[in-house]
RNA sequence: GCCGGUGUAGCUCAGUUGGCCAGAGCAGCUGAUUUGUAAUCAGCUGGUCGGGGGUUCGAAUCCCUCCACCGGCUCCA
């Protein structure tokens, strides 16, 4: 006999040999028809695998991310398996699970292609296979065996795959007729798969390196229920509502055009507008942290990139240098801010007592990107860093770093991101000398970040080798409104500038000593944070973001002139107030300006006339009755007060 | 940059296998109507069909090429 821990620590006594799917039989039949993993002693493993020793476990069902992995995972086999009988000849590369359902990258051979006709012809092949019912069945092979297996198959890239692994730990799984080099585990069989859909095709290079061949991946997503995948379909169609593309160019906000240059964009007066309220907001949280503004060129010297040491690192795949006519010098776009600050530091001597310095600006910086890399307002190459540059020393790195991420969690408070991760980048212990600085020095950074995050009661994640080479960083994750991931703010330690500029500071002991740098931008871009604010909001802006609050309809031109005086007074109060005096009835105007995504509509005619009143709609909620100008201009300052106090 | 897809009026889209002066709705303009809580009616304007080249008696439609956009890959100071 065995014994099997459950995650509730009590312990069941089983036969060796026992499977998964039976502990879930014997703790009940319902279990047993929805589980789809288990991990075992901290592996994931097959429902159908025995187990020979004692052991802790955890049965996962749909909702854990573990049984959504199996279950995606077998659904990519399923789906290879589909592609093998529509598209004989096929070769197969990798079939992961991801985020959202699962790839599979395939070699079609020569010529050959699938295109959006032909999903549902896969998304058919596939439920017919589920519908049989097939064994998901795994066995372990020798990796000769294996390599002869997949060499006989000419599935040359399963044999590359094999070539890579250890011998002695190769498993095959096996559903119908479709074997693959895997590691698992899958779901006991594949009539768990109730609904299929292929999302999208997509070229990858096999292993991800573009000197390789290009596959052709193909996404798809799987689901337990029909209604299921009813749901994603229209959260599929949410996300494309709110698609800040379409909604920039619907509300006016920002445009591109083809003559100025892809990737850069145009901000149309209600988007500029809406970015200046952002940075005015930003700005003023920044002067209470002490920080003080800077203002630096857009273009400087190569030089000073060669000696910021970016030059050697991106040079080559930068904008190239602008060329004067007559001396010859040459001039990068700033792709970068910190380099201008750091001279703006070395502008005098700075003492002990002069630190932290906190230099900010929002900067606008180039940076060449793939062309097939830009993407809306989240991918660019011109954009407007919201950076700052903090020059401090050792001692004080860590309440500084406490400082920054204060103004990051005051920002997502302000602008309801209310739902938000951090990542920790840490260096690769392993892999030192990929770092520049001294191991005290980094040491130091690392424990600062860590316990800055912990004081803060931050939710993190910690990722080894992810940092950058000259520090270690923070950087924050938010969760919109419909659930998807973006990556915002940004906090990082530098001690390669410093270094490198020469950036010294007189100690109290009447030495020199190097000061640590932090970058930091809480927004990361306004080009992309205003792309996130639009997603999560859905153009939907905050009272005291959106460009017009309120819209003053008259019934009819008799009372454009009372209309006039209503929003002049609004005006007045800070209130942005604009007039609809179209000729048109008022179920008309209501229309169009709820479709703006008008906060207010103030309607006013003979009742409002006569009594000096307004009557006001509030956008989504109707009709809320009739009050004077003053209280209406009272109310919503004060609803903006409640929503931003700086 | 690479693979695949798309490109018709300011916006959303029709335009079958190449064939009269390229269409609709919305937006815009003009006029009528003077309106009470989510679309008043009528008329009009607007497109070198992404750019260039080619095939053809004839091209939005077929071919080549360039550009932009979309989905990914690679990259991201």
């Amino acid at each position: 006999m065995i014994k099997i821990t459950l995650p509730d620590q009590s312990v069941r006594e089983y036969a060796s040999g026992i499977t998964g799917m039976d502990i879930a039989q014997s703790i009940s039949p319902r279990l047993a028809k929805e589980v789809l993993s288990i991990t075992v002693n901290g592996d994931v493993w097959d429902l159908s695998r025995p187990i020979n020793h004692d052991a802790s476990i955890k049965l996962h069902k749909w909702d854990d991310a573990e049984g959504k992995h199996a279950f995606w995972h077998s659904s990519a086999h399923l789906m290879a398996e589909a592609l093998q009988e529509l598209y004989p000849g096929v070769k197969f590369g990798i079939g992961p699970a991801i985020e959202n359902g699962f790839y599979y990258d395939v070699d079609l051979g020569d010529g050959k292609t699938i295109s959006d006709a032909d999903f549902i012809t896969i998304e058919n092949k596939m439920q017919e296979l589920a519908s049989r019912k097939l064994d998901y069945k795994r066995t372990e092979v020798a990796k000769n065996q294996a390599l002869e297996f997949f060499a006989r198959k000419k599935e040359e890239y399963k044999v590359e795959l094999i070539n890579d692994l250890e011998d002695g730990t190769i498993s095959f799984y096996e559903q119908g007729n479709f074997t693959d080099l895997c590691r698992g585990p899958h779901l006991p069989n594949t009539e768990f798969i109730k609904a299929s859909k292929i999302l999208s095709v997509a070229g990858a290079y096999w292993r991800g390196d573009e000197k390789r061949k290009q596959l052709t991946r193909v996404y798809g997503i799987t689901f337990p229920k029909k209604s299921m995948l009813d749901e994603y379909i229209v959260l599929l169609e949410e996300a494309k509502k709110r698609d800040h593309r379409r909604l920039g160019k619907e509300m006016e906000l920002f445009t591109f055009s083809q003559r100025v240059g892809q990737g850069l964009p145009l901000w149309l007066p209600k988007g500029a507008q809406l970015r200046e309220r952002l940075e005015n907001f930003l700005k003023r949280v920044q002067r209470g942290y002490g920080y003080e503004p800077v203002i630096t060129p857009h273009i400087g010297q190569k030089e000073l990139y060669v000696t910021s040491g970016h030059y050697a690192k991106y040079g080559a795949d930068s904008f190239q240098p602008i060329h004067t006519p007559a001396e010859g010098e040459e001039f990068l776009l700033k792709p970068m801010n910190c380099p201008h600050h750091c001279e703006i530091y070395r502008f005098k001597p700075r003492s002990y007592k002069d630190l932290p310095l906190r230099f900010a600006e929002f900067g606008t910086v180039y940076r060449y990107e793939q062309s097939g890399e830009l993407h809306g307002l989240t991918r660019v190459r011109g954009f407007t860093q919201d950076d700052a540059h903090i020059f401090c020393r050792p001692d004080q790195l860590k309440e500084e770093f406490i400082k920054v991420i204060d103004i990051v969690l005051y920002i997502f408070k302000t602008l309801e991101f209310n739902e938000f991760t951090a990542q920790i980048s840490l260096r690769d212990p392993n892999n030192k000398e990929k770092y520049i600085g001294s191991d005290e020095n980094w040491e130091k950074a690392e424990r600062a970040i860590i316990e800055a995050s912990e004081e803060k009661g931050l939710k993190t994640t910690v990722e080894l080798g992810e940092a950058a080479f000259y520090g270690p960083k923070l950087d924050f994750m938010v969760r919109d409104a419909i659930g998807r991931k973006w990556q915002l703010g940004t906090i990082q330690v530098d001690y390669n500038l410093p270094e490198r500029f020469d950036l010294e500071y007189i100690g109290n002991d009447d030495k020199r000593h190097r000061p640590v740098m932090i970058h930091r931008a809480p927004f990361g871009s306004m080009e992309r944070f205003v792309a996130v604010l639009i997603e999560h909001t859905g153009g939907k802006f905050p009272l005291w973001l959106t460009p017009e609050q309120a819209v003053v309809l008259p019934i009819s031109e008799k009372y454009n002139d009372f209309a006039k005086k209503v929003s002049n007074i609004l005006n007045n109060s800070d209130i942005r107030t604009a007039i609809d005096d179209r000729n048109e009835k008022i179920g008309r105007k209501i229309r169009d300006n709820e479709l703006k995504r008008i906060p207010y509509l103030l309607i006013v005619g003979e009742k409002e006339f006569e009594t000096n009143t307004i009557s006001v709609r509030k956008q989504g909620d109707g009709d809320k009755g009739s009050m004077s100008i003053e209280d209406f201009a009272a109310m919503i300052t004060k609803e903006i007060d409640e929503l931003i106090k700086y």
